[in-house]
DNA sequence: AAAAAAC
């Protein structure tokens, strides 16, 4: 059974602990493993429970001793000062309230900023960035650039994930679009790092798109200015090999990449890069890089995992949409995993006004996308269609709206997605048409409105769509077309509209609900649909798809 | 369907 054979098995939800339970295991019958599958599901389902009872016992059992040998915070300074000397009975009675009380708080704040979090011998929530310095030793530098940034106080995924994996907990966080995960989990890998040291990268971060990891990169770089963090990117895989490989001089810390470009290293002979110091490994978009099949990205993910081979490695996943699928894998295959949740699973941003716009048949879309430029919108723009053919069909025929519009899809040169995105953000670009590479966790500042201009394939994609708008606090509006053949998915994505509290008629909950292999098979073809054109077809470049299948 | 590598 080779590495990928494995990763594929334990992506399937089956995991054998051959660590566990020795070489032996290996003989046992099938009618054993399943036996032990059971325990193993079992035993899963029931640590809310113990969780639960460990909870209740800790904070009536009295073990203060116990409690603070472990280091956990339950008394601030202030607490600590007005103990002063009394009897024992007295002193262990006000110590009971005491934590009785701080958890009653900590529970508070918790349910406040809707974080949910499963697991055993959770920390408490972060409430000051401040914090950061005094219990977890982080520069105070770093603060320093935080609020530079323009950042006072943590947000709900921050308050609960950093002090996890500052105490080295491997997790799973899902939060909505534009609620801050990235400096989530910078900021405890800029902590725990410390200092350079020239070792080789301790911290690994993937991301599915060249652009987020770029952006990635940026904010990493944003936040250890003036540290001497070495924090790279993977640019050109052949420039990569000289830069990286076992000749070189080693002084790095943090490296951010798509997966594709570190495989392509580690498969050099010798591997132009070495893993095995990386103690922290995350995934961003993790749902996305746990996608299966033949083009999916879940065996390249599996070839990182098991070339970061040092036995300090943890791992932490953070996406803004959850599945079951990486939720069983990870529950079985992390140690001692924490959920970590903000708000319902899978829901969209409350900030985002969303509307569903019926536009007839395929021809309504032009229609109703120059009624909009013609109404006047307020840029910038983002229009998101299903196909890189269609982007480009898309863009011919607005390119003469007189209008700043341009087009991004995975077939362009880096350097042409460079631009575009650079002059997206500087404003030179309204309105910019797009595939899903645009999708996720690219953070444009202000983007005002997101065309669907073709309906995403799920909910998920819908999610993750209009997350490019109402981001960090502010207001964002999403318009998405529909036709009759969107008819199949219409109903599960109004119904993440109605969730995020925007109106959607009532008919379209009242659909039937379509089986879920249904849906799978929709997010791999979606409908077919007729050429975008009103212009005179000599007019449209033509570009022919060199791509890859 | 899209995305992800290079010579």
């Amino acid at each position: 059974m080779d590495a990928v054979d494995l990763f594929r098995k334990l992506g399937a939800g089956a995991k054998f602990d051959f660590k566990r339970f020795g070489k032996d295991a290996g003989r046992f019958k099938v009618t054993t493993v399943w036996l032990f599958f059971c325990i193993c599901f079992s035993y899963i389902y029931l640590i809310p429970v113990y969780c639960y009872i460990d909870a209740e016992n800790k904070t009536d059992g009295g073990e203060e001793e116990e409690l603070e040998n472990r280091g956990i915070q339950w008394l601030s300074s202030q607490d600590k000062k007005a103990k002063g000397p009394k009897t024992k009975a007295k002193d262990q009675l006000s110590l009971k309230r005491l934590k009785q009380l701080h958890s009653e708080k900590v529970n508070q704040i918790r349910h406040s900023n809707r974080i949910n979090v499963h697991g055993t011998d959770i920390p408490d929530p972060l409430s000051t960035f401040e914090e950061l310095q005094k219990e977890y030793g982080l520069d105070p530098r770093i603060i320093q650039n935080i609020k530079a940034a323009g950042f006072q106080t943590p947000t709900p995924i921050q308050m609960q994930a950093i002090p996890l994996m500052m105490h080295r907990r491997e997790i799973l966080a899902c939060a909505p679009t534009g609620s801050g995960k990235t400096m989530a989990f910078c900021l405890p890998l800029l902590a725990h790092l410390r200092q350079p040291f020239n070792k080789g990268f301790r911290a690994l971060i993937v991301a599915p798109t060249r652009e987020l990891a770029s952006q990635t990169h940026r904010e990493m770089l944003k936040l250890s200015e003036g540290v001497g963090f070495r924090v790279h990117m993977i640019n050109k895989g052949v420039d990569a090999v000289k830069k990286y490989g076992p000749k070189s001089a080693k002084k790095f810390d943090i490296l951010v990449t798509t997966p594709n470009r570190l495989i392509y290293l580690l498969n050099q002979d010798p591997p132009a890069l070495d893993l095995s110091s990386v103690e922290w490994l995350v995934v961003d978009e993790s749902d996305k890089l746990f996608e299966d099949g033949k083009t999916g990205f879940r065996d390249q993910l599996a070839t990182i995992f098991l070339a970061c081979s040092s036995p300090k490695i943890r791992r932490a996943f953070f996406s803004a949409t959850f599945t079951t699928e990486v939720e069983k894998w990870c529950k079985l295959n992390l140690d001692s995993l924490v959920c970590v949740n903000i708000g319902p699973r899978n829901s969209a941003a409350e900030t985002v006004e969303q509307e569903l716009l019926f536009v007839g048949a395929e021809n309504g879309k032009l229609l109703a996308m120059r009624d909009l430029i013609k109404k006047g919108f307020m840029p910038p723009v983002l229009v998101f269609v299903q196909s890189i053919e269609r982007a480009r069909e898309l863009f011919h025929e607005l390119v003469y709206e007189g209008i700043n519009v341009d087009v991004i899809h995975a077939d362009r040169t880096q350097q042409q997605r460079d631009n575009v995105v650079s002059s997206f953000r500087s404003g030179k670009i309204w309105v910019l048409i797009c595939t899903a590479l645009m999708a996720r966790g690219i953070d444009f500042k202000g983007v005002n409105l997101v065309v669907n201009y073709d309906f995403p394939t799920s909910a998920v994609e819908y999610i993750h769509r209009i997350g490019r708008t109402g981001r960090a606090g502010h207001k964002g509006k999403a318009i998405t077309f529909f036709t009759e053949a969107d008819k199949p998915l219409l109903r599960s994505i109004a119904t993440v509209i109605r969730q995020a509290g925007c109106p959607v008629p009532d008919y379209m909950i009242g659909f039937k609900k379509i089986k879920s292999k249904v849906k799978r098979q929709l997010e791999k073809k979606p409908p077919r649909r007729s050429t975008i054109r009103t212009m005179p077809r000599f007019l449209i470049k033509k570009k022919p798809g060199k791509r890859k299948r």
